[in-house]
DNA sequence: TGCATTTCCGTAACCGATTGCTTTTACGAT
DNA sequence: ATCGTAAAAGCAATCGGTTACGGAAATGCA
């Protein structure tokens, strides 16, 4: 087995030339015959070789190396499950495009750092932020630095954004629910937000639009959590002297144990309530009622943002952007 | 904004020293004075210096980063259950031992290359590889290198591996179905491979343990496919003379799949027809009846590939060793 | 006080590339 | 044959660190 990786300076050596001709002969430059061009080509496959990647980080300091930073509420990681179908289409984005990814945290070899300088550190040529609380100092730091950043799901005055359509997502939902004759509809929502706020605001609106004299309720509560959901179901049930007859969770997790609870309560679903959920996670098709729910797109998102970001790593003047990407309304058996 | 990125020649300047002098007062190492250590420490802290990582690693050869190649047989990379969970795992424990992680895939920069060169190509210091199919001789390239390597599910002669307890989460299953009373068994099981492999046979020698006279049997099919679980199984109770009375599946995906045709076949769960999958995802626990299944500890799986890699990389004398991580049997309603 | 050690720090080579500048070579024109 | 010019290749500095080696100063001990 050969062993000792071998570099522009063995195949130099071989064939009795400079170091630099071999350089510029395998990053296609000019100033080189395409005689000897092609000779070095030749051995350097044959000899095995490859590039060291962190000496060409250091002289070039481009690392093709971009960094991610996502961080939710539970702190699940991959196992999120809008994250992780986001980071997976990043993921392989990335990979079509040459690039690695590196996920970046807030601590390297064993002591805390800011995320800015982990990405500093691995000299990323650009940062990907998926997270929940944007707001948090050291996200700003970051976004605020010189390296360039996209952001998903929220948007900053200086990087390029890429958003799920959260406005028309909730629209949609409202609109069909108002369509299917339902006047009281009650949204149990997520933490505060972008993201929440959008729905809300779409919420509000969309049910303003209707001068149907129905009742319209938010109730604040967790994303993706089972539990949660059913708790303030429960009281809010309780609670509440006008029981609606459509209901909206902040995600599907939150929808299925809303669902339990307006079982656990006798009602059916969708007889008596309505339930919408939204992501469009695989077991919204398992459970029953199937649930209705509108899904998001995060193959498009996760694929837009890296080729945005790249864009950025390539040219600094590229334009900064807003793109929204369109979700898709499906209507299941929780609501019909 | 303070753009320009302090290197250790800027704090010699600052104070005096030689570059080297820094380099030692920072790594902490000897032929160094307490005093002048202390003064370069604070500098370097209130210069907000960091080290450039290709510049170590250039010299070094540590790249404080480990490789992770991870192939399903879908590719849908971290939105696989076990494979997303386990490379959660991953990615944490590596983070708190202050190495950062990098997604070893088929092509670098557009053009195809093998995962050995890809990792040497970003001087990895170790590899964790789980994947289906250990078999390609790619994958064999790579476990077969000097590189250190941890395999999760799949054992090698020279690398130390990581393996859930499939003997034991199958034997879990066969005899509690046997305890109450089933002596038809038929397995549906996944694609050929090491985990499979060990399924099968403890499956095999489970069943025969009981001289009972019951028949199981096994049918093969894919992981992680409702559908194929669907028409397997669909296929299976048309042509067999004799129904069984229990069913195991290859994962709960499977088994939901399974169940669906049960149902949809006429037969009663767990009355007619007792199911168990293998797993332990969270819709296990939402769809009626809930599934018995086997929980495999993904948390454990991750952490311990990490910690062995490290010492691995730590200590290249590090002996290989072979680890089994404990399952636990979640009994639910699907079964009883 | 003198000499042998330590202790502390600087010099310089090196890791594996890239690139501006210079030199050599080749070639066509005069 | 001479010169000018363009093409091809080499030289050497550089990126930001690490580390073997050597020298000077400080210390130990007699």
């Amino acid at each position: 087995m050969e062993n000792k990786t071998v570099t522009i300076y063995d195949i130099a050596k071989k064939l009795g030339y400079a170091p630099a001709t071999v350089s510029r002969a395998l990053n296609n430059k000019k100033d080189i015959s395409e005689k000897t061009r092609a000779r070095i080509q030749q051995t350097a496959k044959q000899m095995n070789y490859f590039p060291n990647s962190q000496a060409v980080a250091l002289t070039t300091s481009k690392t093709w190396n971009i960094g991610v930073l996502s961080v939710d509420a539970q702190h699940s990681g991959f196992t999120h499950y809008m994250f992780g179908h986001v980071l997976e289409s990043i993921r392989a984005e990335a990979e079509n495009n040459g690039y690695d990814i590196t996920f970046i945290g807030e601590n390297v070899g064993g002591n805390e750092t800011t995320y800015l300088r982990h990405a500093k550190y691995r000299n990323c040529d650009g940062v990907i932020i998926v997270c929940i609380d944007f707001d948090k100092p050291m996200v700003k730091e970051l976004v605020e630095s010189d390296i360039p950043v996209v952001t998903i799901d929220r948007t900053f005055d200086n990087c390029s954004s890429v958003e799920s359509d959260n406005a028309d997502g909730m629209k949609k939902i409202v609109y069909y629910l108002k369509g299917e004759g339902h006047r009281n509809i009650t949204y149990f929502h997520g933490e505060p937000c972008d993201v929440t706020d959008k729905r809300l605001k779409a919420f509000f609106d969309s049910c303003n639009a209707f001068k149907d004299g129905g009742k319209c309720e938010t109730i604040p509560g967790i994303y993706y959590s089972r539990a949660d959901a059913y708790n303030k179901t429960k009281k809010y049930f309780h609670d509440t002297k006008e029981i609606p007859s459509a209901v909206v969770y902040a995600d599907d997790y939150s929808a299925i144990g809303g669902m339990e609870c307006i079982k656990d309560l006798g009602y059916k679903i969708p007889e008596d309530i309505a339930v919408i959920g939204y992501d469009g996670i695989e077991a919204g098709d398992i459970i029953s009622p199937t649930l209705t729910t509108v899904k998001q797109d995060t193959k498009q998102m996760g694929t837009i943002a890296v080729c945005e970001l790249i864009k950025q790593i390539e040219d600094s003047k590229e334009p900064i952007k807003r793109i929204q990407v369109p979700v898709k309304f499906i209507e299941r058996n929780s609501s019909k």
